[in-house]
DNA sequence: GTCTATAACCTGATAGAC
DNA sequence: GTCTATCAGGTTATAGAC
C-alpha cells in the first residue's frame, strides 16, 4: 500500500497545469508540451494516465464539476427544507445556483473560465458531454423556479437563467479587459458584492418579465 | 479601370469563407487551408492579400464592425434628437446598442459570433485592437445613460451594461445548444421578440439597482 | 509509471514561375 | 494577382527501453 504523501502524483500535476494553461489559454491554444513543462511531467506519461488530449480535457473537467454542482443542489435542498413546502424566493433560488460559482470562481478562477470556454467548443461529442453533466441539474432548479414564478413558461425561465449564466461566464472571462474599457470601480474585485448585486439584478429582470411570457408588452 | 464585377473578388471571398469558418469553429480551429477550400482561393493568394491569418482575422471583424457601430450611433443620436434635450430612457438606449446587434445576427449570424470569439481570445494584441474600437461607442453610451439613470454610478452601469452584452453574445454562440438544455420555446428563433424582451429585462435590472451602487442593500 | 526517440501529420508562411 | 512547391516548425500519439 502507498502511503498518502503530500507530494502530487503526476496526474495532479497534469491536471493542475492543464486547468491553469486552459483557463488562461483556452483549450485548442494550449498544447500537451506546455502543460508538460508546466507541470514537469513527460508528454509520455500525460498519455499513460488519460489516453488523449480531449480525454484530459474531460477530467479537467470532470474534476471540479461535480463539486461544484453537488453545492448548488445542496444549497438549494437547505432552501426547500427551510421553505417547508413553500415555494421558494427566485433570490434563493438563485443564491443556490450562482453562489458556489461565485466562491469557486474566487478560490481558484481557474475552472470557472474553463466552464465558459468550453461552452463554445465546436466540437459535438464534447458539447453532448457537457449537456449530460447539466441534466439533473436543470431539471431540479426550472422546477423550484416555476414554484417561485408561477405562470411564467418555463421554456423562458430557462432562458433567461442561462441568459443570466452566459452574462457570469463571460463577464469573468472579460475580467481582465473590463478596466481597459472603463476604468473606475470593477464590481469583480469584491465577489460578495457582486454575488448580492447579481441577485438582484437577475430576480428584478425574472419578476418584471413574469406573465409578459406570451405576448410581451409594447416596448413603448 | 477595372469595372466593378457581380462575381466576387478573392479578397471578398476570402473573407466570406474565413468569416463563416471562425464562426463556426473558433479562429484556433480554422486553418488558412480549410478557408482556401471552402473559398475556392489559393492559400498564397491569402498571403498576398492579408499577409498573415492575424491581419485576415482583423479584416474579418473590421469589415463589419463599424457598419454595426454606426448604425448604433444612428439610433442614439435618433432617440436624443426625438428627446430634444431631455434624458433618454434606459429602454431607448438599451434599444440603440442592442437593435443593430440583433438585427445583424438576424441578417447573418456569422459576424456577430465572432465577435462573441474573439473577446476571449488570449492574445493581448488582438485585445488592445478591439478595445480601441469600442472606446468611442462606450463613451457616447455610457454618458446618455448616466442621465437616464442619475445617481448610478458609471462604473457599475458600465459594469452591468458590459454583462447584458456578455448575456447576449453568450446567448447567441449558445443558440444551437439551447434544445438540448430544454425542449420548447426558445426565444432566439423570433428575433424581434427576443430584441423587445431583453430590453425589458435589462431595463428591470438596471432600474432596480438605481442607488444601490454603493451600498447594496441586504439580501432578504 | 516514466522515460527517449520517433512517427505521421498539420500548421502558417514564402520563394519563384507565370 | 495567382499559381506550385516547399520550408521550418509545431502538433498529438505511440513504440519500446528501463
Amino acid at each position: 500500500m502507498k502511503e498518502k504523501t503530500i507530494v502530487k502524483t503526476t496526474s495532479e500535476r497534469a491536471l493542475d497545469a492543464a486547468e491553469a494553461l486552459f483557463a488562461k489559454q483556452g483549450i485548442r491554444a494550449t498544447s500537451l508540451r506546455e502543460i508538460t513543462e508546466l507541470g514537469g511531467i513527460n508528454i509520455a506519461a500525460i498519455n499513460y494516465h488519460f489516453r488523449s488530449k480531449e480525454a484530459l480535457v474531460r477530467a479537467v473537467y470532470e474534476r471540479s464539476f461535480h463539486a461544484l454542482n453537488d453545492e448548488r443542489l445542496r444549497l438549494l435542498d437547505e432552501a426547500e427544507r427551510a421553505a417547508s413546502g413553500e415555494p421558494l424566493t427566485i433570490e434563493a433560488i438563485l443564491y443556490a445556483f450562482f453562489e458556489p460559482m461565485v466562491r469557486a470562481w474566487k478560490e481558484n478562477p481557474n475552472f470557472i473560465l474553463i466552464v465558459g470556454r468550453l461552452q463554445h467548443e465546436p466540437d459535438p461529442e464534447l458539447s453532448a458531454f457537457i449537456q449530460n453533466l447539466y441534466a439533473d441539474l436543470i431539471r431540479r432548479f426550472l422546477a423550484a423556479a416555476a414554484r417561485a414564478l408561477p405562470g411564467y413558461p418555463e421554456a423562458d425561465l430557462f432562458f433567461w437563467v442561462h441568459f443570466l449564466f452566459g452574462g457570469v461566464v463571460y463577464t469573468l472571462l472579460a475580467s481582465q479587459d473590463i478596466p481597459h474599457y472603463h476604468q473606475g470601480r470593477n464590481l469583480l474585485e469584491t465577489p460578495d458584492d457582486f454575488l448580492k448585486r447579481l441577485i438582484r439584478f437577475g430576480a428584478a429582470a425574472l419578476r418584471d418579465q413574469q406573465g409578459t411570457g406570451v405576448r410581451p408588452r409594447q416596448l413603448r
